[in-house]
DNA sequence: CCCGAGCCTGACAACGTTGTCCAGGCTCTA
DNA sequence: TAGAGCCTGGACAACGTTGTCAGGCTCGGG
């Protein structure tokens, strides 16, 4: 049973050291250090024997202890919000894929959209001493990051700013991409629009939300306060105001859906609908061309605001960055259809 | 300029230990490891002074000397193929999730289906000394894990069993789920069913491609060589292979996609057919429901794969643990229409 | 008043690696 | 043949933390 073997062995397991090394392969530690580093001036002869020495016993540098003496980790940390929501996967991979080239591993965690739960993961990711922090955040006060900013912790917000901090921060045009997106409906005859969107506690929500208000007045039409739904995320409770704003007197003949979780659930609401009625989503959502009518949405590039974030974070590293920015991404309009509808009342 | 500073000072930016933390309380280094570990043994007042010099200064103790002295680095690796595939988002967190209530932090790593790089992942990953690891293997041979193995890491594979290894191993029932839903699409009378998969080398292609061709056996149905199509990936060469399966002769009235990148492609080639044709996926995709017709798929739990590989893992690491298990989880078939549709010649 | 028990506290070694520095042996040249 | 210079290899300290252990203090009882 190799395996109960295998299993004992881990309990007891311990393993091989560079001192460990040295000794089968008859030479210093320091020998050892050098053919693992490869560092020069060692002869061949002597790395071979060191080199069957590492093979036979299974060892594997400690990153720990080199981290101790060397100060720097070579890793970077990523905290989102879920990493299970469509908008983060990319993002993360591609945060992943610059820090791969610069030979640095990714720790993820999710906040939860929990500001406490944040805090305690950036402080971890310090702990561990990651070289630097990519943060989408999720609280607004971070200015429990300021000792780790001084020890010269690279930091990039992502997707909205830092709270109290001066920080880079890379996002997206959420103002100029919901006005945009708005105005698309208005040009298309729409006066009565809902808007459903998120706590405008949470910054890209808030812009957004400006970003309708701003579409709405450049067409000098008012907005009456029952076409805006805001805070709600759940999808029952999105289900719900969507329903009511479609009912109720003065009903919309579109809705501008602020995420993309809201989006679907819109999507839903509207199918079961007799009145044919036109939606644009903020975020891209897979296969919504392949939907009757396509959807038309306002969409973010997730993997470049990922990617941008993470370059500029290496950039920090390099010490090539002084001063803070502001970086903001353009959106896109993506016209499927849906926006496109006609009012219909 | 306070960004100036903050930079500048990252360049020369070295941080606080618990030595200095000491000596601006005038205690000793071990009342400090005390006082930040909530060990007992400290007077209130003792304590007061050590955590007033602890926010003065912006110490954070350094978890790389920690693990050293320990041992334990609370910290779980998980390789996976691609974060950005919607399958690996939820079991990504799923992971995370556990791990976090086993106080442990995850480090993400993406094999973009390549074996060296699988392998390289891994390695570094037991370099930083994780306390275990969750691979989805992308290779066939994981004997360079042994040392590891024999050091204690805690293994759990996912999705594919390990290669010439003896390790725990938690997947869907593949093959039972692609013979059900051919399976589903014969009881609806189709006969001439096109099978459109991975490579075979990959163990879930090939399980699929198993219950395929063991559906169609139980059916008494012989498979035209021209209704498979094996390695095709790119969306490119699927649109390819689907529009000849049902432009050949001999054509297929229903196809079975075999994940759900697959699927996505198909549904689109489908989308431009002037004849029905059924189509039964596997994976679940977003959205399915909403389509026209919505889309039959065979749905595996990627939360409940990640959750329970990550419970396993740990249940290692306790001890509770002895020999290695294949743990299969059920898929379920979702019907919603297109894996309904008739054969139409 | 003295002694022992018990509680705080701190000195010191160790974890595994890397940087520094020096020793010894070799080659090459004068 | 001797000296200079180079190349290889190793001893040792240090990184920041924690476990061990012993010392000093206080307090109560004899």
């Amino acid at each position: 049973m190799p395996q109960t073997n295998l299993r004992s062995a881990a309990r007891y397991g311990t393993r091989p050291t560079m001192k460990d090394v040295a000794a089968r392969a008859g030479v210093g530690l320091k020998t050892v250090s050098r053919v693992v580093n490869g560092e020069p001036g060692v002869t061949p002869e002597t790395e071979r024997r060191v080199q069957e020495s590492i093979e036979a016993l299974g060892f594997r540098r400690n990153d720990s202890a080199r981290v101790l003496r060397k100060g720097r980790t070579a890793s970077i940390g990523l905290v989102l919000e879920d990493l299970a929501d469509p908008f983060y996967g990319p993002l993360s991979r591609s945060v992943e894929e610059v820090a791969r080239a610069h030979g640095a591993l990714l720790i993820n965690g999710s906040s939860a959209e929990d500001p406490d739960r944040e805090q305690e993961l950036v402080l971890a990711l310090c702990a561990r001493r990651v070289d630097g922090l990519v943060v989408i955040p999720a609280g607004d006060d971070h200015r429990y990051l300021e000792p780790e900013l001084k020890a010269g912790v690279a930091t990039v917000f992502v997707d909205r700013p830092a709270g109290h901090i001066d920080a880079d921060v890379v996002l997206s045009d959420n103002f100029g991409g919901a006005r945009d997106g708005v105005a698309h409906l208005i040009a298309h005859g729409h006066r009565r629009i809902g808007f459903i969107g998120d706590m405008p506690r949470i910054h890209t929500a808030a812009e957004r939300l400006r970003g309708y208000r701003a579409a709405m007045e450049d067409a000098g039409i008012p907005v009456a306060d029952s076409w805006m739904s805001l805070g709600v995320t759940d999808p029952e409770r999105v289900r719900g105001a969507a329903e009511e704003m479609l009912t109720g007197r003065d009903p919309v003949t579109a809705i501008f859906a602020a995420n993309n979780r809201v989006t679907v659930t819109v999507i839903r609401v509207l199918a079961e609908q007799a009145r044919r009625v036109a939606l644009v989503g903020f975020d891209d959502i897979e296969l919504a061309d392949l939907l009757q009518p396509g959807v038309t949405v306002v969409a973010q590039d997730a993997a470049a605001i990922g990617r941008t974030a993470a370059e500029r974070l290496f950039r920090q590293l390099d010490g090539t960055l002084v001063a803070p920015e502001r970086i903001e991404l353009p959106t896109r309009l993506i016209t499927r259809g849906s926006g496109e509808l006609p009012p219909a009342d």
